[in-house]
DNA sequence: TTGTTTCCCATAACTTCCCATGCTAAGCCT
DNA sequence: AGGCTTAGCATGGGAAGTTATGGGAAACAA
């Protein structure tokens, strides 16, 4: 099993608009497939599905994954064709410089509200990019979700709620 | 069944943050799937994530069955993100250096309120990393919400009612 | 040209690597 | 059994490498 996303950092954003992805997350873009020393280190930047202001970031093996999720859906399908394009149209492939970083467009940063930090959160198999105002509501919220749901506060009884949910 | 960790340990945090793991532990450590003799011996510290101010460690072993459960619900799931979340922006994947020590974070002593010295606590299948203050603490607690149950301190007592509330 | 993006170099703070020391526990020899 | 030797452990500190970040020059687009 590989190294996964983990942790949480807070970087600058550089008047060129460029950040510089944590050390440990750079590791972990380093384990796919097709990279090796000395290459560039690529990655997928996604501009988050839903209401959620921030970006999602992807190892190219992870997108690959997502990619072929969609290919299996019925072409000329209502669905394919929004997925498609939603996951397309907002998503870059770029890749690291030699300093571990890599640019993120006016655009990008404007779907996130980032300006001069960005908070980097590990998801284990991805990583998000918050603006610091964006991610402490998104997790204030998240808490007050958890607390709602009928047996709060227990990631325990949230994750077999899930798994009840969802399984078959 | 391989080792599992037992005992309590206590040792200092020195001027850097690092931290001696007891040497049993680091042979429960040693006993994950992909270790070999020479090779750093890989760990997974989660900060606890109720009300406990404490560290939990994993094995990549048994950190990895939980990763799976997660992975395992769908794709871009509210639950999902929840937990990936909750789970990894609070984590951090490490590895001993070759004096069987490894460096905790501010963030991560902050949490456990860590200062000069940490407490090794077996958990079987993890461990834990408390304060002094904040396992005494704990202890305190725990003993007495066992002295409040029904049948009190009885371990096959507390066991059996444990079975039932949660297995079906 | 002018503005933007990429590459390259510089640097200060931080982290990891490595060696050293005192100590404890375990083995061994007579 | 008693005392000596050896190995492993917890801990300290210096050196060397990494990392985050700034800025200049070079490539590129409009």
């Amino acid at each position: 099993m590989a190294l996964r996303f983990r942790g949480e950092w807070t970087h600058k954003v550089d008047a060129k608009g460029r950040v510089s992805v944590p050390a440990p997350f750079r590791r972990v873009l380093e384990g796919v497939e097709d990279w090796s020393e000395g290459a560039p280190v690529p990655l997928v930047v996604v501009k988050n599905q839903d209401r959620r202001a921030c970006l999602n970031v992807y190892t190219t093996d992870e997108m690959a994954l997502i990619d072929d999720d969609v290919a299996a859906l019925p072409r000329f399908s209502k669905e394919r064709d929004a997925l498609s394009s939603l996951l397309a149209a907002g998503s870059d492939n770029t890749s690291l410089d030699d300093n571990g970083r890599f640019g993120l467009s006016a655009d990008m940063r404007a779907k996130a509200g980032i300006t001069t930090q960005a908070v980097f959160v590990g998801m284990i198999d991805s990583f998000q990019i918050w603006s610091p105002e964006g991610y402490a509501a998104y997790k204030a919220n998240m808490l007050e979700w958890l607390q709602a749901e009928p047996a709060p506060d227990d990631l325990f009884v949230l994750m077999n709620a899930a798994k009840e949910k969802y399984q078959t």
